[in-house]
DNA sequence: CTACAACCTGTGCGTTACACACAGGTCAAG
DNA sequence: CTTGACCTGTGTGTAACGCACAGGTTGTAG
């Protein structure tokens, strides 16, 4: 039987994260100390682990909860699992599309910046160089 | 005097969004009806207009805040905005690069599942397609 | 046995930038 | 006056923790 602290460093977690995934029911004490200390088995330290695997593949702690809930009625979860890497695969394309699109226009105003002077702000302008920035009048909007 | 749903349609921002704004203190209504109504210049619309310009630019809320703050105040906040951007792009770097990181995660998974059949989940295992992948001990964490 | 310090415990609140819901208010048409 | 469409402010929920706090536990010294 693991305390919490046990349990994080058995499953190479930070105790707080343990703790957090507690607070959601990722997680269910196998027992309780009278102080109402929470106590754990090695079959906790490996559910654990295999949260942490599936975290690294990018999958939320909700659907790992649905994961582990198909698991625990004996339904095998691998079919969703698959539906859900292949959703977030293309989620990922895009954000990471966006998130190179916004780096470019942080360096092409940084380099324009380059150019300008500081500014005092007056009524009209509250920072000349993000007003200086072209190309704002075109929003895109991605959705999932 | 515009009502909210009237500086939202003036400054292209979903009105939730202008609410939203007010609520933290990002935005101030010039006026207020007696029925508790808000109610804004075109200065205010233009002031939202910014903050648009620098939403799309990678500045977070808060950091409008103080721009805005900043030059309320008569102080140029152009030096701040230099570096914020700077820090950002340096940020934003290793962000994409995590991301695409967990792109090759979860692309070679993927690939390596579509030769596994589904699997009943037992007492050991949760879902073996999970499991099966690779590498999930060596844990890189990029801070800022 | 007691005093004290270090550490550990559960839990409440704060974070980001909205999205949604809800009860009530307003306005034009009939 | 009533109906319906729309608009208003505000409360709450989201993801995944991070931090802080008051209290409990454990180890060591005296």
């Amino acid at each position: 039987m693991f305390t919490v602290n046990e349990l994080a460093l058995e499953s190479d977690t930070p105790a707080h994260v343990v703790r957090y995934y507690l607070r959601i029911g990722l997680i269910q004490p196998a027992a309780q100390q009278e102080n109402g200390y929470r106590l754990f088995t090695s079959n906790d330290a490996s559910r654990l682990r295999f949260i942490r695997m599936a975290k690294h593949l990018g999958f939320t702690l909700n659907e790992i909860k649905q994961i582990t809930q198909h698991a625990e009625l004996g339904e095998s979860p691998c079919d969703d699992v698959r539906k859900i890497i292949q959703h977030r695969i293309h989620e990922n394309r895009a954000k990471i599309e966006e998130m190179m699109n916004l780096q470019e226009r942080m360096e092409q105003a940084l380099e324009q910046w380059d150019l300008m002077p500081d500014g005092i702000p007056d009524g009209n302008s509250v920072c000349h160089l993000i007003e200086s920035v072209e190309g704002s009048e075109g929003h895109c909007h991605t959705e999932t």
